[in-house]
RNA sequence: GGGCGUUUAGCUCAGCUGGCUAGAGCAACUGGUUUACACCCAGUAGGUCCAAGGUUCGAAUCCUUGAGCGCCCACCA
């Protein structure tokens, strides 16, 4: 007893220790596919391994998904709940070559990919840590890399079979390049940035030798210019229309135009059609067929084509020629601007045209199918559709899923060097790398020609990722063939807003060419999580604490109850204060339970047996009693409600309210009077009983969210009555049985007045225990019904 | 230019399909060792619910218009 100091404090470690082992000693979360209860399969989102800086924003992403997971499975579903890791493609490699100051040109390929495995098994560890800390309850038995075999094998055969159904093909066409990657990238690869640069007006020469002015933010690509356009009905131009011109500095002859998309407004409303500046010039460029003078190539260098400029960078032959320009008097005028620019989202490049031999998956012309697809799903919250939507009609290109690029999964082809005939790999022989693996057919079956050419390109990342969806049974396997079939479409897609269009899209499109079925049935999408002050947290701000830090200082149950603050879908600003209110509840909750269990001491087995049965029979339930009760069920009610509709934000604030207004700083004063009783009477047993029975729900309530300090609870003053080896597979509450009737407008005065007898001791400076001789109460009250228990409760001699 | 979200107490936010005097936590102030808890308890003060108009017996909530903030997309001659 003399360690009773420490002993009866809260500690979180010690606690949360307690719990973890206890939940891989029991392997509670471990998935049992022979369960009978309904599946509930949750498709999580692969973290990207490369990320070195964790965050509250992680956590909160993470955290929020499993409130659901546990309160699904305290609803008594057979949860699947896995983890992967995304780490293949570009993320990984971008962040092995920033780590490691190198290119990946400079480097032989298999000392990359070892880099690269090095990274993501690190990368790896640091998460399942975070997860495990957190209490995330994966089984981690089930866990999958996009690297792994399992996930390449899936994912070339989700291509093989696209190929079949006509969704796949390989095009040389103009396609967004980045030349810092030196990789083709896909449309949602893109990201804006706003930029300052110079609007310059510059003169070309005409026919007759008259002075004509484009303006470009681009004047390097004026080598690359292949004809000039003006609006038909454009008075200032109209005879020039099918004359030529040549380019400033240049000796090409270029034609001159007409096309109604011009804006006589804009520039001088001459412009000039480059191969390839934008999109807009590749449309003009397509439509009219015009010629080809591509200048800039995949290392982001001008060609011979740019004559003076050749082997400079973009950049640099923009200074040239601008100077040059200056020089021979052709530049007119400067304009500063600030424009937004498409970059790539990985290393911040603009974006380039460049043209190149792809795969590209069609999704461009689909709008419709893919609508159709995204209003079949459930999104909480609702608007988010929205955002889908948006990003569905405003779909340009092709999925471009080749990456000439190292660490990622081989697209698996063949090519007959004669012909070009295509030769997919054998479905039994995935996953295959046509680098090193030999191709199915030693002769092309169109040809016949023995020579065939192994494609050297890994697709890209979100190709494999989008195949989740079918990729989790696969880890539970064919042999189980009754949860296999039922474990697709998944039960739940939680994931962050800004890969709805990423991944959410990708895998709809996956899903679609691969089993016309949409791969899941409700999407729950997160927000971001912001800095004290609104910013989003970044790596360069610096403005965050490293996730394991906060751990290590608040808890695991004080940050999830955090990650509630913010509603479905909303940001959430890092707030210590409010981490500080989840120890704060797991306090409460802690107290409690010792105030419980200090009363469950003194009672015999016997009794403490009685007190954990259903109330039903109880005869002996007094107003307070049948007041908590009461209200006990209709939080019940409104939290399961609010899980049912992934609204843990709802949830937890019924559950706090209750808690906190009604059970802590009401019930447990209002039944002191009657437990102080030295002889268990039938009014200390019921108010025993319900004590018992109501704080046994809130912490089941609460489970969901703060699943160690429960879990303690749940060991500690209820494990021994019930059969749940652990609270998180303890049934979900329901409405509690009693008997008795109370009229809950009657007793809320007397509510009313014990507030009122509060509010004028704490105005005389009194003690609220402090026994008062007599008190006249203001409030009206059924005083012939509640006089016992108001001046018991308050501590009042005479109450009038 | 288009779309989405957001605007409620000093701060961070709840307020569902319109209905009793608009709530919580923190901060401020006053008081209190009360047999679970000073990591506590009780109380006090603090709000033209972004603005204007409309619908209604009644609006923080619904409609219209506008403003601020944040995000996404488009344009970038």
């Amino acid at each position: 007893m003399t360690k009773k100091s420490t002993d009866s404090a809260y500690q979180f470690e010690v606690i949360e220790n307690q719990a973890r082992k206890l939940w891989q000693k029991l392997k509670i979360f471990k998935f049992n596919p022979q369960k009978k209860q309904p599946l509930y399969v949750v498709d999580t989102p692969p973290p990207y391994v490369s990320a070195d800086h964790l965050h509250s924003g992680h956590i909160m992403s993470y955290a929020q998904a499993e409130f659901i997971v546990r309160y699904k499975r305290m609803r008594g579903f057979n949860v699947f709940y896995s983890m992967g890791f995304d780490d293949n493609g570009l993320p990984t490699e971008r962040f092995v070559e920033k780590k490691y100051q190198i290119n990946k040109n400079k480097i032989s390929k298999s000392k990359f990919i070892k880099l690269c495995l090095k990274e993501t098994e690190i990368g790896s560890r640091t998460y399942k840590k975070l997860w495990d800390n957190l209490g995330i309850s994966v089984d981690w038995s089930k866990t999958y890399s996009t690297i792994s075999p399992i996930a390449q094998k899936i994912s070339q055969w989700s291509l093989i079979d696209l190929n079949k159904k006509g969704g796949l093909y390989q095009k040389q066409v103009p396609i967004l390049w980045c030349t810092t990657c030196r990789t083709a990238i896909a449309q949602a690869d893109l990201e804006d940035k706003e930029q300052a640069s110079k609007m310059n007006y510059i003169d070309f020469q005409g026919q007759k030798d008259q002075k004509l002015t484009i303006a470009t933010t681009r004047p390097e690509l004026i080598p690359a210019c292949v004809a000039l356009y003006v609006h038909p009905k454009d008075k200032r131009y109209a005879d020039l229309i099918g004359s030529s011109a040549t380019p400033a500095l240049c000796q090409h002859q270029v034609p001159i135009k007409a096309n109604p998309n011009v804006d006589p407004e804009k520039g001088t409303g001459l412009i000039m059609v480059c191969t390839w500046g934008d999109v807009e010039d590749l449309e003009k460029w397509r439509l009219d067929k015009l010629p080809t003078r591509s200048i800039i190539q995949e290392n982001g260098k001008l060609n011979q084509l740019a004559g003076p400029y050749q082997g400079l960078t973009i950049q640099e032959a923009r200074n040239k020629i601008l100077k040059d320009l200056k020089n021979a008097g052709l530049l007119r005028r400067q304009e500063k601007i600030n424009h937004t620019l498409n970059v790539h989202e990985r290393c911040d490049t603009p974006m380039e045209l460049v043209k190149s031999r792809q795969w590209f998956i069609k999704i461009a012309n689909l709008q419709k199918t893919w609508l159709k697809y995204g209003r079949q799903l459930n999104w909480y919250p609702k608007s988010m559709f929205k955002i889908y939507q948006n990003w569905v009609q405003s779909l340009k290109w092709d999925w471009c899923i080749s990456r000439q690029r190292y660490f990622g999964v081989p697209i698996p082809v063949w090519s007959c060097q004669k012909c070009d005939h295509k030769i997919f790999a054998k479905i039994k022989d995935l996953p295959v790398n046509p680098l090193e693996d030999p191709a199915p057919v030693k002769k092309c079956p169109g040809c016949q020609n023995s020579k065939l050419q192994p494609e050297s390109d890994v697709m890209d990342t979100w190709a494999t990722s989008a195949c989740t969806p079918f990729l989790l049974r696969e880890l539970v396997g064919k042999n189980r063939q009754s949860v296999y079939d039922k474990m697709f479409p998944v039960s739940l897609r939680p994931n962050a807003f800004e890969i709805i269009r990423t991944w959410d899209f990708y895998s709809i499109v996956k899903s679609h060419y691969n089993f016309k079925k949409i791969p899941f049935k409700d999407v729950m999408i997160s927000g971001h999580g912001l800095d004290e002050h609104g910013r989003k947290i970044s790596k360069r701000l610096g403005n965050y604490q490293p996730s394991d830090r906060l751990l290590q200082q608040y808890g695991a149950d004080a940050i999830r109850y955090w990650a509630t603050g913010a509603s479905l879908g909303q940001n959430l600003r890092f707030n210590a204060k409010e981490i500080k209110k989840g120890r704060k509840t797991a306090i409460k909750l802690f107290n409690i339970n010792k105030f419980l269990s200090i009363h469950l001491e003194e009672l015999s087995q016997k009794h403490i047996k009685s007190i954990s049965q259903n109330l039903n029979q109880n005869k002996d339930l007094e107003p307070a009693d049948l007041w908590i009760l009461k209200s006990l069920n209709q939080c019940i009610k409104k939290t399961t409600t609010a899980f049912e509709n992934y609204n843990y934000a709802g949830a937890k604030n019924t559950i706090h309210d209750f808690f906190w207004s009604q059970f802590a700083d009401y019930y447990v004063e209002f039944i002191k009077y009657r437990l102080a009783n030295s002889r268990l009477t039938a009014s200390k047993k019921a108010a025993l009983a319900v004590l018992y029975q109501v704080f046994f729900n809130i912490a089941k309530l609460y489970a969901p969210i703060i699943p160690f300090i429960t879990e303690y609870v749940y060991r500690q003053s209820f494990s021994k009555n019930h059969s749940c080896e652990s609270i998180h597979v303890c049934s979900w509450p329901e409405k509690l049985a009693f008997s008795g009737r109370i009229n809950q407008q009657e007793f809320n005065q007397a509510l009313a007045a014990i507030d009122e007898i509060r509010t004028y001791k704490s105005k005389q400076g009194l003690a609220l225990g402090k026994e008062i001789p007599t008190y006249q109460l203001k409030t009206r009250v059924n005083l012939t019904k509640f006089r016992n228990f108001i001046s018991q409760v308050m501590k009042v001699k005479k109450l009038t």
